[in-house]
DNA sequence: CATATTTAAGATAAAAATATCTTTTTTATA
DNA sequence: TATAAAAAAGATATTTTTATCTTAAATATG
């Protein structure tokens, strides 16, 4: 469903809204090490992200990369659609090129209502509720 | 959600269904052209169903793939599961090694609901089903 | 039984995704 | 203002996925 790569942008993403803040911000290999991703590929990533305005970051001494406060409501599909392209969040199970319900695929009716309301949540949760969820014991930040 | 390599199983297989039958067997380019995949590729991708025995073929003149009346009854997440694996489909959003409900990551509970209804479908579907589904006209065979 | 047809198998190639390495730029602060 | 710390950018490498090519084995039929 998701690529490795935005895997690693939504562990990192939620790492920085759990643990950085504008003046606590994270370095590469304080980010890279909890999530168990490599620290340089996770680099180029938040460089991605940090361009596109989802996350923040300055360069030199106390530099690192942290969320503004208006960052911490980016949308899960936001990050999503940054690093895998919105082609592939919303393509069929089949990849045809043209299906919906005038024309649908043979296993589009199995999954269109669950593949919508997916979807719905992941544009509608932010990275502040899923903090939320997490400080209240609800979930584990992913390794 | 699937490889390229299961999407162009299933999109084989469900060709089988609808136009092959055990005296009149179909040569790989009859299935390769219709269904839009390599001729080479859906070759090695039917010559491990069918050593799965989820698709039958016999070599030499009047050769080819078809479907024994038994394998209509095949479930779509069995070539799912020869194809990809049982550990891809089921693997979490993150990729956590173990993310469960005692357990969860921090996506888990946006999705699993629906991931379990999708998954049940996946399980129950056969390619005899979505034959039926095409031939009434609610679905198209992809291309 | 020879031949043509067809899948099976093995080897190789190309493309895409993932990962790393090196150099440059920025910036805080001593 | 020199230095060290840090991200940014660019180049390269590795791995995985997708695709092709070649040879071998099986089988129907004249």
């Amino acid at each position: 469903m998701f690529s490795n790569t935005v895997k690693y942008a939504i562990k990192a993403s939620l790492y920085l809204a759990v643990n950085s803040s504008e003046d606590n911000k994270l370095v590469i290999k304080d980010i890279a090490a909890p999530i168990n991703v490599p620290q340089a590929y996770i680099g180029k990533i938040l460089q991605s992200l940090s361009r596109k305005n989802l996350i923040s970051s300055t360069r030199g001494p106390k530099g690192g990369f942290y969320l503004k406060e208006q960052q911490y409501q980016t949308k899960i599909m936001d990050i999503v659609e940054a690093v895998d392209g919105e082609e592939r969040i919303n393509s069929c199970l089949l990849s045809l090129d043209k299906c919906n319900s005038e024309n649908p695929c043979s296993l589009h009716h199995l999954v269109y209502t669950e593949k919508n309301a997916i979807n719905l949540k992941l544009k509608q949760t932010t990275l502040e509720d899923l903090k939320n969820h997490i400080m209240q014991g609800k979930s584990v930040l992913p390794l």
